[in-house]
RNA sequence: GGGCGGUUAGCUCAGCUGGUCAGAGCAUCUGCUUUACACGCAGGGGGUCGCAGGUUCGAGUCCUGCACCGCCCA
């Protein structure tokens, strides 16, 4: 075959990419034993979110230990997933379309709606809305298929998978019901961390501190009867309406007299109790401090420890609810009889008013208007207000503070297992190793078990049903949990056993239980995804725990964690052996790459404008855990690096092509020189191969670069070129092409895992056929020692430092002269020391042919080798 | 406030168990059109390795403190 002119990279990359797809290299082989066997736990990317560099840079690092590890001849097991489910699918649904859910409505089996509908957004029903989500996420998943293929990700795209499709869903499922069966799993009515755009509870996980500014204002409550106040600065004045106690620290020589005693809210003159307790701090604010149901974390510790009662104001949407003042008559109802909430208050008319003015507002609104009204007021506010910046919790893909609503929520235990789990991470072996502190602590200061359940639509339903009592009343307290055997299920169209559909939401009937997972209770199980888990024991027996779980360091808390806590759950075992964190990709500004910062790079124009091969490299220079500035110079550093194998390979099968292939062998190669720069490859591979058995890529890569750029090309193939122009076949020609193809042969597998498609370019010109490898380099077998066996001993050792130490003067000499290095020179003198005089001897031909120099003479010298140049 | 990581040439980063470790690439400068490659080759300039102490015969490398940056948690 004739060797292509130039490097066409559009082209060489295509052509692999359909070949590789037709061929299925890189099927996973379920006849092949544990042991034959690398297993990885990959992450499904979040397809409804935005494509940028950042995926690129992390998958690739999975697919250079994946391809690594194929070479080492293992039986590979990448399955790729898409995580669809849950509510970035939903936002891109609502934007895309201009659609919101809502539940109440009737399903339209004929509804279309097409993108760019101008507008407010259609309502349109539950079912109605995940079928669009269904929709979306097909266009959605097609396109990171298509840059996972071109990119060169080696998936067994026959386990592909959607944490939403009908397996997932069962998975998902089954892992609920076998944890609610186990005790693991329960339901309770507490006060959660609620998100008011979303409507729906969260967990711990998804938790984000913001740093916004705020302010204290100084509220004066006053004792009953008497002129005497205490000033309490709150930042939440909107939830004096449920205030429902004061607190002081019981050592606070200014307050603690008033312990025990009664004191009224400002404005609405409820009669609250004065406590005492450690948690009051004496220096945050005027040291007195209003405990509302809920304003923060604390208040909700405070309400549990002194059971107070529970003023719940804040509706599920964030406005405030509709409550009434009335005046103690001592029998005071909680609830009105429209349902209302009632609170006791020494002048309800007075106070009724004022909350009539902030009723219906959101919490933000509400602060304004009652900080206005209670300026009017004489008496109320003790002095103007103070600015001030504190840290408010928001849910990670919220734009509004959270509030504490409670609700009825399903939870996974996890606060009782915190010294299993840690324990369970140290199993674990972690690169780089530090990042298991991280894991540590976000274990140990776990204060809440898991909140599983979501008020959302897309997502997998969390299957039980109520039955409702013959009064109309549901009866959470005792669900009906379908058969494993019957997932997966959808509570809201399926019925669940001895019932009927017309029973549905009746008395003496039953009710679906409309909320779904939280999607890390599906993500969590990408193990048993993809082993089948339950549904094939031997299966699962075989790939679990997997081998490794590649994944960024910002998701250690969610899934690296909520995977640990499913495989202890369940088989008492750790997931994976080793975690791999991938750093992420800062933009020039050392920001982090988000659609929100506008800042995003998306990928591929990138492989089109570069090659994969050159995105693959600039991925690969970034050690693991590392977080990288996008710099767009790695890329055409990549491309030279592409440009330079296809250029040396071209060269060295142009020389191999002219000599009888029979004549090559490893026993022929006899020059030292030849010997000595397969001695270097040697010491090259060895390394290069613990790096990656380490996991460290970039290091195995900057090893096998300096090898074959400095070492091979610019020094190697210089010096033989005079042996393989020879037309003639004499033993140094033969020497030399046999080493060349030995090097050349291994320089290619060594870059393959970084370069797949260059380097199956160029080893279809030469290796394809090999009896000892593979048609495919891919398949082709890492280098390994046992291949040096048969070539002779090297009999200089450390002739290659010689050899460099000759060469170097004489170019720096040209270069000084401004004279080519090709350029013809007079005479050289060598002086060495007599131990290396034999090896210059050796050497000294080579290089003067190398160099063009006409004559030379070596004497001997002293410490170190001189060479003295006549231009 | 606690934890983790970082601070090495103009830029991006290597430097693993203290002793050829002061490095690479990019950028810059100077030469070289050499029959694999100008997406190349050869060579040069450029850093008191964040700061201050300490251990040691010897410290980017270990210890202590500090400063700054980033992330995580309270």
């Amino acid at each position: 075959m004739d060797l292509p002119k130039n490097y066409d990279v559009k082209k060489i990359e295509e052509n692999w990419m359909k070949k590789w797809k037709e061929t299925g290299i890189y099927r996973w082989d379920p006849l092949k034993t544990r042991e034959e066997t690398f297993v990885v736990d990959t992450p499904p990317p979040t397809v409804s979110g935005s494509l940028h560099v950042g995926h690129m840079f992390s998958y690739s690092h999975q697919d250079f230990i994946v391809r690594y590890q194929r070479m080492k001849g293992k039986n590979i097991f990448f399955p790729i997933g898409w995580d669809d489910n849950g509510l970035p699918t939903e936002r891109r649904v609502q934007n895309f379309l201009n659609v919101r859910c809502e539940p109440s409505m009737p399903y339209d089996p004929n509804l279309k709606v097409f993108p760019g509908r101008k507008g407010s957004p259609l309502s349109v029903s539950r079912k109605n809305f995940i079928e669009l989500c269904d929709q979306v996420i097909v266009e959605d998943e097609k396109a990171f298929r298509n840059l996972w293929t071109r990119l060169g990700m080696s998936y067994d795209w026959e386990l592909e998978y959607a944490t939403i499709d009908r397996h997932c869903r069962l998975i998902s499922q089954a892992s609920f019901i076998e944890l609610y069966r186990k005790g693991e799993i329960y339901q309770e009515e507490k006060p959660v961390l609620w998100d008011i755009d979303y409507q729906t509870a969260i967990a711990q996980a998804e938790l984000v501190d913001k740093e916004v500014p705020s302010a204290f204002y100084y509220f004066r409550f006053p004792f009953p009867n008497s002129s005497d106040y205490l000033v309490i600065a709150t930042t939440r004045p909107e939830l004096l309406p449920a205030c429902v106690a004061v607190l002081v620290h019981p050592n606070d020589e200014r307050y603690k007299q008033y312990i025990g005693k009664t004191i009224l809210t400002p404005l609405f003159h409820v009669p609250v109790p004065i406590m005492g307790d450690e948690k009051a701090d004496p220096n945050k604010g005027t040291g007195v401090v209003m405990v509302c149901t809920f304003g923060d974390q604390t208040d909700v510790e405070w309400w549990k420890q002194f059971n107070l009662p529970l003023r719940q104001i804040v509706a599920r949407n964030g406005t405030l609810l509709h409550i009434e003042f009335v005046s103690n008559d001592g029998k005071l109802k909680h609830l009105s009889d429209t349902g209302h909430l009632v609170i006791p208050s020494l002048n309800p008319d007075k106070a009724n008013e004022i909350y009539s003015q902030i009723h219906r507002l959101y919490t933000g609104n509400a602060k304004k208007v009652l900080v206005e009204v209670a300026n009017q007021i004489e008496g109320v506010i003790d002095r103007p207000e103070t600015h001030i910046t504190h840290t408010v919790r928001f849910f990670e893909k919220g734009d509004r503070p959270l509030e504490i609503v409670p609700t009825r929520q399903w939870y996974t235990k996890i606060i009782d297992k915190k010294e299993a789990l840690i324990e369970q991470g140290k199993k674990i072996k972690w690169h780089p190793d530090y990042m298991y502190k991280r894991y540590e602590h976000w274990v140990e200061g776990l204060n809440q078990d898991w909140c599983l359940s979501r008020q959302r639509f897309f997502g997998v339903p969390i299957p039980v049903w109520y039955p409702i009592n013959e009064g109309g009343e549901v009866i959470y307290s005792k669900p009906i949990v379908p058969d494993i055997k019957d997932l997966p299920v959808d509570p809201l169209s399926d019925v669940p056993e001895g019932y009927k559909e017309e029973q549905r939401d009746k008395p003496n009937g039953f009710t679906g239980e409309p909320d779904v997972l939280d999607t890390w209770a599906t993500s969590s199980l990408t193990p048993q995804i993809a082993t089948h888990w339950f549904l094939n024991p031997e299966r699962h027996k075989k790939l679990f725990p997997m081998d490794i779980r590649p994944q960024a360091h910002d998701i250690i808390r969610t899934w690296a964690f909520y995977t640990i806590v499913k495989a202890y759950l369940h088989d008492g075992e750790i997931p994976w052996k080793n975690v791999v964190l991938s750093g992420w990709i800062l933009d020039p500004d050392r920001k982090k790459m988000s659609k929100s910062h506008g800042n995003v790079v998306t990928p591929e124009p990138l492989i089109e404008q570069h090659g994969a091969d050159s995105v693959r490299y600039w991925s690969a220079k970034a050690r693991l855990g590392v977080d990288t500035a996008y710099d767009e110079q790695a890329f055409r550093v990549g491309r030279k690096l592409c440009t330079k194998l296809f250029n040396a390979s071209k060269f060295a099968i142009m020389q191999l092509k002219n000599i009888d292939k029979e004549l090559l062998r490893k026993e022929a190669i006899q020059n030292p020189i030849d010997i000595a720069v397969i001695n270097e490859l040697k010491t090259c591979i060895q390394r290069a191969t613990a790096s990656f058995d380490d996991f460290d890529y970039a290091q195995s890569l900057m090893l096998t670069e300096e090898f074959f750029w400095s070492v091979f090309c610019d020094n190697y193939l210089e010096i033989i070129k005079p042996h393989v122009y020879q037309s003639e076949i004499t033993n140094e020609k033969i020497s030399a092409c046999s080493a060349l193809r030995f090097i050349h042969r291994a320089i290619v597998r060594l870059l393959a895992p970084y370069l797949p498609y260059i380097t199956e370019e160029v080893w279809n010109w030469e290796y394809s056929n090999d009896k000892d490898m593979s048609p495919s380099v891919h398949k082709s077998p890492w280098p390994s020692m046992r291949e040096f066996d048969g070539i002779a001993e090297e009999k200089y050792p450390g002739l290659y430092e010689v050899l460099i130490g000759l060469i170097n003067p004489i170019r720096k000499a040209k270069t000084e002269a401004n004279i080519s290095l090709a350029a013809p020179i007079n005479r050289i003198d060598v002086q060495c020391p007599p131990m290396f005089n034999e090896v210059c001897q050796i050497l000294i031909k080579d290089v003067v042919a190398m160099l063009h120099v006409n004559e030379y003479s070596i004497c001997e010298g002293n410490e170190k080798i001189e060479v003295f140049v006549h231009i």
